[in-house]
Formats: C-alpha cells, structure tokens, sequence
DNA sequence: CGTCCATTTGATCAGGGTCAAGACGAGTGG
DNA sequence: CCACTCGTCTTGACCCTGATCAAATGGACG
C-alpha cells in the first residue's frame, strides 16, 4: 500500500484545479500499473471496469474487425486518459489499447467516475473535451480516408506522429517509438508493401530517414506538401 | 412572441426528466426554427452562436475539404441535438448542416449551455452519451473506411440510412428522404458513376428498387450479406 | 418546350493491392 | 562466438478495383 506522490498528477491540466486533498484522494483510488511492451492494458469488447491515466510511454489504441484486421485509431501520450469509454456510457471498452513501449499508467475503477465528476472541479469540462478533440480528429481522419490517395495519407500520418510523439534530435524529429511499416499501414488503410515503398522513395528524397521500427522526420515542411499534394477528387 | 408547447419536447429522453416548469424555462429561451430544403442550418468554421434540436426533417452534416470535396459525415433525425459543437469547447462548427427536406427545428444561443448542463437533470449525461455514440459510430466508418470495398461500404451505408432513417412501406424500407447517388458517394468516399453502377447491379437483383433521387431497400438481408462479403485485406 | 440536374453506361487506365522472393538485423540457444 | 530463426523491410511482376473521361438519356420544373 505504497503512497503515490501528488506531483505525478498535479501539474496535468486535468487536475489543475483540484485541492490538493482531492488529489490525496484521486490517488487513494488509484492503483499504480506497470505494462511491458506489447501487452494489453485493456482488450476490445472486455467489460470497462476500469479508467486509466497514463504516466508514461505510448500507447497504441486498435480496433479489429470481425474478419481479423486491425486499425490503429490512435496513439496514446502521456498525460493522457485512456480507457474512458465509461464516461460515454458504454459498459465495454471499444478497442484494445496496447502497450507500444514500456508504459506506467495508473487505473481507477470506473465505479469511481461519478464522484471524480461531481468532485473534482474542471474534471467533467476537460475529459469532455478530451472526447470533443478526438471525435473532431477521428472525423478528420474520415474525411481524409475519403478523399485522399494513400501517399498524402501517409505524408499526413507520419506529420502528425513526428508532432505529437516525436523527439527533437540533431537529425529531425524522431518519433518516440518502434512502430512498424505494418503500424502505419494500420493507421492509414494500406498495405505494409505500400507503405514501404513510399518510405522508400521519401528515404531517397531526404525528407525522412528510418531504421528498423524507426523514423525521423527530417523535414516536416516537404512532408506536409506531399499531404496537401495531389488533385481532389471531385 | 409565440408560446411554444411542452408537448414539443417532453417525450424526448433529453428533457425526460425534467420537470415541467423547467421545461417552459427551456422553450422561453428557445428559438423556432423553419429552414426549407438545401439551405443550411449552420455552416463550417462559422462561430457556434447556438446549438439546435431538430423536431421534423433530416439534416445532412458536411465537411468540405480546402481541396474543395464534400463529405457527408452523418444524417440527423428528428429529436436528435445538433450543432453541440460547444459542448466539446469549440467555439466554431466543425461542419456545415444542411436540411435534406423542409425542416423544423429550435434553436438556442450556446450561452445557455451551461445553464441547461447544470439545472437539467440528465440533460449533460444524455447529451454526452450522444456524443459517445457518435465518436463510436464515426470510428467505426474509419474502420470500414480502412478495410472494405467500395461495395461493401455502400451496401453498408444504405442498410444503415434505411435503418435510421426509413419508412416502412409495402415495397420494403424506404430511405425518407431525398437522396443522390452524389450523395451516397460522399458518405462512402466513391464517385457517383460506382454508387451508379452498383446500385443497377442491385437494383437488377431485386434487393433495392429506386428512382429519382429515392431508394427503397426491398431485401435487407441480402444487403448485410454484401456488407459482410468479400474477404479481408490483409 | 426548353433547361437543368440526376442518372446511366461505355471505354480507358492507373493507383495500389496481391503474390512472390529475398535481404537484412536482432535476438536465441548451443 | 557462431549458427539459426524469426520478424521486419525491400523490391519486382502482375492484375484488379474503381477513378476518370465522355456522352447520352430521362425526368422534373419553370
């Protein structure tokens, strides 16, 4: 019955405005998770039990079809909640969110979701919200599925992952995790041969530089002409 | 300076629980609206001044790219909410809202948002899960979006347009409103010369019966067993 | 009756999926 | 330390789905 420290949650804008006896009590209800790369910390369709916060590492959100392919829908950073299906009433989680590196979360049972709501102020407005960005991002992203040719897809894709999760280093922005050609065919409705081709082409062209499970974008500006490039399709 | 009636809005489950004196407080702020076919509601990027319920019709929401392609991102029935943008903390629309036919709808100024969340038992759970089962339901297109066919994704998009929107009729379900094969091309990111092609195929196998800007769906089943159809991607 | 829009249908062609094979790297066990 | 194995990535060849281009037909409505 270890005590968790106050400061691993205070400074998230989703706590900011809590007291700090909240926070004692936020945490009280909180048990600490660690999960190896590749494990699930929840699986699709599986009862909701409960809402987890992540402190650390990333995690990816996959949702498979009944005939057995995958779509990644998102990739989770810390800081963010995840597992939030309760809030939305649901009762099962509807995707399974894997572990794409070493990660650190921290789980509340979803029973505790009312009184978070009711108690802790700032904590409705800013999940809700939350919710909000994600269903204006998954709808972007609908929009691009149709209208888009997979190379802008992919331009827009990997843009978006070196943004959100990447690293700045001497050679451009790294994203922060392995992730697979397969990865991004997951993410963008292609093929792992497709997407490899196009990395190929982009590798030779200097705008991004790989490795295995391993990208850097070099020069973000020419990637994002590439996403805006081609014809619509009227 | 109209009295509206509480028998407008008393049976939703929005306001179900509310009580009656606080149902006139609603419909005292509440603006009627009648918007007559194609014209819109509201519009993309416009500043989300109000937000609506619609009481009789169909609205189209559409995401107009830069690139100038339309996207119909999901139809409205009546007793559905809409423009809730600000519920999500935006303060502009993410879409445009078109009436499909002649429409009646109320309209209230977001201002008031707050007030509704606050003082109307059930109305912040109800409105939330609908922003739920949206996120849900426009995941789940991207997942289709990612892994089907052009067949199966308006095979899909009808079955479900005659689910939620249709009218019973001796022929079989009938789509209640007007729509194009344009249209049907914009929900399932194809042109209207495919949506054209395949739905004569079906038509010729007597599953849907159409006309001018009109579908009925004769044989659901048949329909799911497109939708279902072909083998997976990969 | 003329105009406009929705729809149909044919012909062509290319983006990218599928099939196939091999190269490269990393981790594992002997 | 090396051989082996497994998973990732690359690359070529082929072909199919569905977009594009083009044109005609048919209602609906003023």
């Amino acid at each position: 019955m270890s005590q968790l420290d106050r400061s691993l949650i205070a400074t998230l804008p989703l706590f900011r405005s809590a007291h700090p006896a909240e926070l004692d009590r936020v945490l009280a209800g909180a048990r600490p998770l660690r999960v190896t790369k590749g494990t699930a910390i929840f699986e699709q369709e599986a009862e909701a039990h409960s809402f987890f916060l992540l402190l650390d590492g990333h995690i990816r959100v996959v949702k498979t079809t009944p005939a057995g392919d995958q779509v990644i829908v998102r990739y989770i950073s810390a800081g963010e909640m995840i597992g939030i299906a309760h809030a939305l009433g649901r009762d099962t989680y509807p995707a399974s969110a894997i572990a794409a590196v070493d990660c650190v979360a921290l789980a509340w049972p979803s029973s505790l979701w009312p009184s978070f709501v009711a108690q802790i102020p700032g904590f409705a407005a800013t999940t809700y919200q939350t919710v909000g960005s994600r269903l204006e991002d998954v709808q972007a992203r609908l929009v691009e599925m149709a209208t888009e040719q997979v190379e802008q897809r992919v331009a827009r894709a990997l843009h978006r992952l070196a943004e959100q999760s990447g690293r700045q280093t001497e050679a451009g922005r790294r994203i922060d995790f392995p992730i697979s050609r397969q990865d991004i065919a997951e993410m963008t409705g292609t093929t792992l041969h497709t997407v490899s081709r196009l990395l190929a082409a982009r590798e030779a062209r200097g705008i991004i530089a790989g490795g295995r499970q391993q990208i850097t974008v070099v020069e973000p500006a020419r990637l994002l002409v590439l996403a805006e490039g081609r014809a619509p399709r009227g």
